[in-house]
DNA sequence: CTCGCCACCTGGGGGC
DNA sequence: TGCCCCCAGGTGGCGA
């Protein structure tokens, strides 16, 4: 007795299959559509067994025992973290940049690369990751004040996160506005590709000290972030309904990437060749063009 | 507090 | 063919 395929969350792949078919890091839309392609079949599933392979990032914090007998109540989402609601507690869960989490038939061990697992009444939930930048940690509170959690910042879909709170946020850094935004202190969930994006979606670039940004440019910027996660979340969203009715696999309906990824060839818009540069050891993608200091 | 940089990990790709 | 090195990414932690 197998799992509908629409419950398969989408995969993350390694970057040469995400640059041949254009397959994204786990960042926040990422997140929010794996949330949402496993919250009917993960809620009111009951726990028989946690498993636990090579270790992620940090301990799981808890007995593999601990978690046995508990329901799953609930799953939410802070920022790049799904956060599992069981009976006495929180499983908190990051999906590194490798990370997917999939349905699994039982009986069955964890699979290659597969590093942790849920064993349900339903079936198993599987967490693959193949660089172990993810973590899985057990939270002994039903209260979201971990400490992983604390610092982050509003979450950009809410209507907490502005122009006028992100331009308030910026106020006295100094710092790139491309570092800034990686940071998760300011806004909660974009990551290198989201970023760039945005960035070039509100004409800005990625080298200005963020602190320099105008209320009004702040205003656009906080539209494009939203706009840019809104639409990747949608498409997600399509990529899951799809898999309703067919076999295919993941990726084929992202978002098209306008700077990501896209070094020396032309900006959509002006026509200009892209470039690369790098901040703080990281790839950035920017057309000199349409983005302005 | 802020900033910049490092380690962590692995598979794929390029160079030789 | 095979081997070695480099690279991508998110995040906590470090020293300045």
């Amino acid at each position: 007795m197998g799992y509908p395929k629409s419950f398969r969350t989408q995969t993350v792949a390694t970057r040469a299959h995400r640059l041949k078919h254009n397959v994204k890091m786990p960042e926040l839309p990422e997140v929010e559509v794996t949330r949402r392609g496993l919250l009917d079949a993960a809620v009111g599933r009951r726990i028989h067994a946690s498993l636990v392979g090579k270790p992620l990032r940090w301990p799981l914090g808890c007995a593999d025992a601990t978690l046995a007998g508990r329901h799953i109540t609930g799953l939410a989402r802070r920022g790049k973290y799904l956060l599992f609601a069981i009976e006495g507690g929180c499983l908190i869960v990051h999906l590194g940049m490798s990370g997917s989490l999939r349905w699994a038939d039982l009986p069955v061990p964890l699979g290659p690369h597969e590093h942790f697992g849920l064993d349900t009444d339903r079936g198993g939930l599987r967490l693959r990751d193949p660089r172990r930048f993810g973590a899985v940690i057990w939270h002994p509170s039903n209260l979201p004040e971990h400490p992983l959690l604390a610092g982050l910042g509003p979450e950009p879909l809410l209507p907490g996160f502005d122009g006028g709170s992100l331009h308030r946020a910026l106020a006295g850094r100094r710092a790139p506005i491309k570092a800034v935004l990686l940071d998760q202190s300011v806004v909660a969930g974009l990551g290198n590709i989201y970023v760039c994006e945005a960035l070039f979606a509100a004409g800005i670039d990625p080298r200005l000290p963020a602190g320099n940004l105008s209320a009004k440019r702040c205003r656009r910027l906080a539209e494009a972030i939203r706009t840019i996660l809104d639409q990747a979340i949608a498409m997600g969203g399509s990529t899951l309904r799809d898999f309703a009715h067919t076999d295919g696999g993941s990726g084929h309906f992202q978002l098209a990437a306008r700077v990501y990824g896209r070094a020396n060839a032309p900006c959509d818009v002006c026509g200009r060749a892209l470039q690369r540069i790098v901040q703080g050891q990281r790839s950035t993608y920017f057309c000199a063009g349409c983005q302005r200091a």
